[in-house]
DNA sequence: AGAAAAAGTTGAGGTAGTCAACTATCGCCT
DNA sequence: AGGCGATAGTTGACTACCTCAACTTTTTCT
């Protein structure tokens, strides 16, 4: 007889799986906009009217400051992002959506914060269940982050 | 006053906040591995002793045929996988796990259904949640591609 | 048989990613 | 103040990933 799989075990399968198959979603919207999955990731990364340094994106891209160079080359070059010097501090360069950045976000943003079909369509308490318990698991990374 | 979320709309990003929580761990494990995170993917699509036509991995990592050559071709020089004509159509080549291959899967297949400490830490009755709410999910998904 | 479609490969061209070396700037330290 | 080590970003070389169009071989349809 088969032991029972942990609930958490499965539950982070399915969770794997219902990302999985938004995958396509993603991708089509980034040919939609004319954007790599990789320029759509980072323009979502960036908020509409805050300076971000280049090394903090590096750090959210999991990636290298070189990399990022060239990422922020080729959004600049559609105007979609911008270069500014730091007023602090003359190393760094701090990057700021311009208005077809802010533009081209907002319907991207809209979209990915739109759930899939599968998740609209649970009913409320399963809802309000997926909620709480991502929250719960949310805020105690968080936590345990910041006691670091 | 502000109007209250959906809570599919909150869960939806949560989700999303967990998974990209996650990928150090992802890109971690495929650095240990000396894999890509494409070549780690791929990997982990192909099951131990189950062969897979090329064109079905297309589909599955979402990009096109010619593609999917360049990634084989790298896994197959690495002794991962292995490239056999297929029975009863010689256009398809069917792509099996090698000793190796499944060594290193296995390892990687392992770490990677281990679910977060974020989820494992969470009290057993939002771990069930959790579970319960995601399979509904998948399960609706996958009676809505059945229907098609 | 002959046309159309499918599986895989090749080559050209662009994006993404790493690493090492370099410049400019900042901070500290004594 | 002068000097040294760290930090931010860039550049160049090299690899991996990815798409598109063109091509070969084989299958399927009619």
């Amino acid at each position: 007889m088969a032991v029972d799989k942990d609930p958490a075990s499965e539950a982070w399968e399915l969770l794997w799986e219902v990302m999985q198959a938004n995958k396509p979603r993603f991708m089509a919207l980034a040919q939609e906009l004319g954007l790599s999955p990789v320029q759509l990731h980072t323009l979502r990364i960036i908020e509409p009217g805050v300076e971000v340094p280049m090394s903090s994106l590096a750090g959210k891209l999991f990636c290298d400051n070189s990399n990022v160079t060239g990422i922020v080359d080729r959004l600049e070059a559609r105007d979609l992002v911008e270069r500014r010097p730091a007023e602090n501090d003359r190393r760094v360069k701090l990057l700021v959506l311009t208005a077809e950045g802010e533009r081209i976000r907002g319907i991207a943003h809209g979209q990915m914060t739109q759930p899939p079909p599968e998740i609209a369509a649970l009913p409320i308490e399963h809802k309000r269940a997926l909620r709480d318990a991502l929250r719960a698991a949310v805020d105690s990374r968080d936590a345990a982050t910041a006691s670091r």
